[in-house]
DNA sequence: CGATGTAGCACC
DNA sequence: AAACGGTGCTACATCG
């Protein structure tokens, strides 16, 4: 039998306590779909702790034991929740992973750029708006939350609230905007304090809200599967759900973080955050200006000394699309300092002003950060005996003590995340830790005492990709040669000969052909070099060349005519792009290159948002197929390389995947000397480039070795 | 006070 | 009509 299941709980940080306090299920019998739920189990007010009935456990774990295949929205959140519930109980929730479905999977793979919430695709594909019952929860929570908040609060519950100096909320780290929906247990709790009627409101608005989603999952499941099957996606969504254990894994064990190293970096930053504000204020103090520094980007104080005439008046380098508001970012930061005076105080300003901000971002991540870990009481905790009262009665208990040093984050991965196949992370987000020279948030990252880290990256895949899907021979020369000059594998040295020739040719005068490429890059790395790297990125993502205009890819290059020129150069590339826009134009989306394991004649399906006029912006097609099929690979990778550490783990688990950034693949694993580890990575190394055969081009993979932080580490294959 | 939009910056 | 793709997070500014 099939059934549904959806649970509501006292928040998203389940690692740091929220719990589920209600679970509903649907089910169907004689073509009807029935609804029913356990709970809801009161929530402490002081201290939100769910207080579940043992017997309830035991009846969801026996519905799911006889179901035959479970659906869930997420299924990860759900299966998380429960499985932290049961333990509180000192229960084990077990679940079947080759029995779960996913709405959320197939809705991606149905509609990749559609919003994929439960509420909009029961609109979309059942025309059920199911929106009354979640305004209606949200009506009733609200009123209680005034009862315990505002200027008399009745009582003193912990309702949900964001964290903040002064009222700090621990185990709520990303509470914040919509809180209220933290607190859909207090309704019912309410209702019971104040004696209500069976049938009022704040007793059933969390139970129809909840039955609701679990009446709406089950059938758009039925919907989904029929259509999934219509359009030919039946074999790419099998291949989908596989990567749900691995993901579920991934976020289970999560990163560790070094508390010392990070406060290093934090304190180094610090300083000189500050000094660099000082600077700034006391130029502004100069203009008889009392300049109030933004925390981060601009506030009106700073654009006025900065453009206004009477102060710096600096000229606009760029301007809002949206506001027309002359730009201080980054861009424009690195023009002024290229065009103003050296030594003069615009100068000395925007420097200042730019290190600080950077600082002042990297400070930002690192109290994220902190906001977010858990301790940890491996590897470095001792264990020690306690005289402890247990069910009324005392005894000696063993405990473990926490690590002062080492911590654990937990990001959440989110494989439906973006309208691409990319993921998304958040809470806190591991996609964006600097990597940064002199800015290396990373070194804060790496293995626990006893561990080691691996990380393993795709070489190159997005630019592979479409150089042999369209045979552009030049390009795939240089893949397949890496060591032959004089460009040694580089792209951005074959684009620099290309936009650059003159510069190109005086060098290959001066230091011949064996040199060429490594003199440009060294002496020219703050200048051509950095340029041409910036102008191959824009290209890459998808920069438009007009006939003699400067485009943005011109303009990265410092040169006129460069985007010309490499679009003259690899023709075959040019044709790729231009067929994905008129496949993408045709029929509103692009396809992944097709995996011959899943399905040879096609593959998935990444939807292309048109404008008002009907045509799909030309930048898009060939970037979201690159991406897309890049990250069809690393899902392949990261399914073949967790049977693997499987295997390993079936005695005892010790061989972890812990973080995915796009195309780099993270492994935590026990430490051996002398690099002991070296076959297991040989083999990971063989999997991971195995998914280069699904999809017909060659897909080598580059491992680093990070025995002590992930900032640094030792090329090994 | 909360919600929303914008800018800026970190990653690939 | 627009022309560099995909994200998450924080602070600032504004509005009701």
């Amino acid at each position: 039998m099939r059934i549904s299941l959806d649970t509501e709980t006292t928040g998203l940080d389940l690692r740091h306590g929220a719990r589920p306090f209600l679970v509903t299920t649907a089910f169907e019998e004689d073509s009807q779909v029935y609804t029913d739920y356990w709970g809801q189990w009161p929530v402490d007010p002081y201290t939100r702790k769910v207080r579940a009935r043992c017997s309830d456990l035991v009846k969801i774990q026996r519905w799911m034991d006889d179901a035959t295949e479970y659906v869930f929205q997420n299924p990860k959140f759900d299966l998380t929740a429960l499985s932290l519930l049961f333990a509180d109980y000192g229960m084990t929730f077990r679940w079947d992973w080759s029995k779960v479905r996913d709405t959320l999977l197939a809705g991606h793979l149905l509609k990749s750029n559609q919003p994929h919430d439960l509420t909009t695709m029961t609109l979309v594909y059942l025309g059920i708006n199911v929106q009354p019952y979640e305004d209606e929860i949200k009506r009733c929570t609200v009123e209680c939350r005034r009862m315990a908040q505002g200027r008399n609060p009745q009582y003193n519950w912990r309702i949900a609230k964001e964290d903040s100096p002064k009222d700090p909320r621990p185990e709520m780290p990303s509470a914040k905007g919509e809180t209220w929906k933290n607190d859909m247990w207090l309704p019912s709790y309410v209702a019971k304090v104040m004696d209500y009627h069976q049938d009022h409101e704040y007793r059933i608005a969390c139970v129809d809200y909840s039955v609701s989603d679990s009446d709406s999952t089950y059938r758009l499941y039925g919907h989904m599967e029929q259509l999934l099957k219509e359009r030919g996606l039946w074999c790419i969504y099998q291949e989908r759900l596989k990567l749900l254990p691995v993901v579920y894994q991934m976020e289970q064990y999560g990163v560790t973080v070094n508390k010392a190293r990070l406060r290093k970096l934090r304190d180094e930053y610090l300083a000189e955050s500050g000094k660099a504000g000082s600077t700034c204020l006391r130029i502004a103090k100069d203009y008889d200006y009392n300049l109030q520094l933004p925390k981060s980007g601009r506030n009106g104080s700073l654009t006025k000394f900065v453009f206004g005439s009477q102060y710096l008046g600096l000229e606009p380098y760029e301007t809002s699309d949206k506001t027309g508001d002359p730009s201080l970012n980054k861009r424009c930061k690195e023009h002024y300092e290229v065009a103003l005076d050296e030594g003069s105080p615009a100068y000395e300003f925007i420097t200042n002003l730019g290190a600080k901000t950077k600082r002042d971002t990297a400070l930002g991540y690192m109290a994220s950060y902190e906001r977010y870990w858990l301790p940890m009481s491996f590897p470095d905790g001792v264990e020690f005996n306690v005289l402890e009262m247990a069910n009324g009665k005392p005894g000696i208990h063993t405990r473990i003590r926490q690590s002062d040093t080492w911590f654990r984050l937990h990001p959440s991965l989110n494989a439906t995340g973006t309208d691409t196949l990319r993921w998304s992370s958040s809470n806190p987000n591991e996609q964006n830790i600097s990597k940064k020279e002199g800015f290396n948030l990373r070194y804060g990252f790496g293995p626990a005492p006893g561990r080691e880290w691996w990380s393993g990256d795709a070489k190159n895949i997005e630019l592979r990709i479409p150089a042999y899907e369209s045979e552009q021979q030049e390009l795939i020369e240089l893949f397949e040669h890496p060591d032959t000059p004089p460009y040694y594998g580089s792209t951005h040295l074959l684009n620099f000969h290309t936009v650059y020739p003159d510069i190109w040719d005086a060098a290959l005068k001066k230091v011949g052909l064996e040199k060429v490429g490594p003199y440009c890059k060294n002496i020219y790395a703050s200048s051509w070099y950095q340029y041409c790297k910036n102008g191959g990125f824009a290209v890459q993502y998808g920069a438009i060349e007009i006939e003699g205009k400067e485009g943005t890819a011109d303009k990265a290059f410092h040169r006129l005519g460069s985007h010309a020129k490499l679009k003259a150069r690899f023709d075959k590339l040019e044709a790729l792009n231009n067929g994905w826009i008129a496949v993408a134009n045709d029929c509103g989306y692009v396809e992944t290159l097709p995996d011959k394991t899943v399905d040879p004649d096609r593959g998935y399906p990444i939807w292309c948002s048109r404008s008002r006029h009907g045509h799909v912006k030309p930048t898009i097609p060939l970037n979201y197929h690159v991406q897309s099929t890049a990250m069809w690979w690393m899902m392949k990778a990261m399914i073949r390389v967790q049977a693997y550490l499987d295997d390993l783990n079936a005695v005892e688990p010790k061989y972890f995947m812990v973080c995915q950034v796009h195309d780099e693949l993270v492994f935590d694993f026990p430490y051996r000397p002398n690099k002991g580890n070296m076959p297991k990575i040989r083999k990971l190394r063989r999997l991971m480039e195995q998914g280069g055969d699904d999809i017909g081009l060659p897909t080598p993979v580059a491992f680093t070795y990070h025995p002590e932080t992930w900032a640094t580490g030792e090329s090994i294959l």
